[in-house]
DNA sequence: GATTCTCTACTACGAGCGTAGTAGGATTAG
DNA sequence: CTAATCCTACTACGCTCGTAGTAGAGAATC
C-alpha cells in the first residue's frame, strides 16, 4: 500500500548543498576543503558520495568534461527551505501555517530591523488581501 | 569521530504523535483507529511499535497497570515545533530565523486574522527590544 | 618510463525508521 | 471448559543516509 515517500535531503546532503550554494561551482576537493574549513570532518568519498546522491535526486547538476566533474547547484535555497517549510507546516499543523509563524516569531528572537522587515512585509500583504 | 546526532522523530512516529495530541489518552487500539479515520493505513503492531519507540525517546508517557497499555505525550506540540524549526533555522541559516520568517509569511498565505495576530505580536515585541 | 598523485566508479556497512509478522498470555464468548 | 479474541513482547526486513574503503584510469613528477 505505502504512499511512495518523496525522501528529501539528509542533513550532510544538505550541508554539501549548501556550500555550493555559497561556493559554487566546486569539484569534490573544493567541497571538502570548504567542508573543512567550516569545522566539518569528512573523508574525500564520502564528500564524493554525497554529491552522487545528490546528482540523483536532481538537487544538483555537473560537468563532467574536464578530469574532475565541476558541480552546481540546480535548485535555490529558497526553494528547498520552502519545502522544508511546506513539510513541517503539513506535518505539525496540517497545513495551517498561521500557528507556526506566530511560534517561529515569538519563540526565535529577532533582530529589529528583521521585525521592521516584516512588519512591512505584512503591511504589503494586507493591502493585498 | 562523528558527533552523536540527537535522533528526533520519523514522519510515522510524528503522526502517532499527533493522534496523541489531539486524542490521548489512548490505547494503540484507540491511535489505531484515529489514524485509520484519518485515511492512514497501517496495521495494528506498527502503531505498536512507533508507541514503544516513542515511549523510549521520552516523547511520550504509558500507564500499564491495565490489560491495554494507555499511552499520552509527554510533550507538547509546541515543543516539538520549536525544536524543528530550530533544526531548520540552524541547517538552513545557520541559525538566523529572520530569513526564515520572511520566506515563511511571503509563501505561504496568511489569513487577515492571523497577519493581525501577527502584527500585534510583533508591536509588543518592539517594545522589549 | 616508472612512480606517485588524483579522480571517478563501485561496493559496503551500521543505524534509524517504516512496516509488519509471530508467539504466547489474558480475557471474553459460547 | 474450549474457542475465539485482544493484547504485549520480540523479531525481522528493506530502504535511506552517513560514512568511507578499494580498484583502476589518467595525469604529473622525477
Amino acid at each position: 500500500m505505502a504512499i511512495r515517500r518523496q525522501y528529501d535531503l539528509g542533513s550532510s546532503e544538505l550541508e554539501v548543498l549548501k556550500v555550493l550554494w555559497d561556493e559554487a561551482p566546486c569539484t569534490v576537493r573544493d567541497v571538502l576543503n570548504h567542508m573543512h574549513a567550516r569545522g566539518r570532518h569528512v573523508a574525500y568519498t564520502t564528500v564524493q558520495t554525497l554529491l552522487t546522491r545528490l546528482e540523483q535526486k536532481q538537487y544538483v547538476r555537473s560537468n563532467k568534461s574536464g578530469l574532475a566533474h565541476v558541480f552546481r547547484p540546480k535548485v535555490t535555497r529558497e526553494r528547498v527551505t520552502k519545502s522544508r517549510l511546506k513539510t513541517l507546516v503539513d506535518q505539525l499543523y496540517d497545513g495551517a501555517a498561521g500557528p507556526l509563524v506566530l511560534q517561529l516569531v515569538r519563540s526565535e528572537s529577532l533582530k529589529p530591523e528583521e521585525l521592521e522587515k516584516l512588519q512591512e512585509l505584512i503591511e504589503s500583504l494586507d493591502g493585498d488581501a
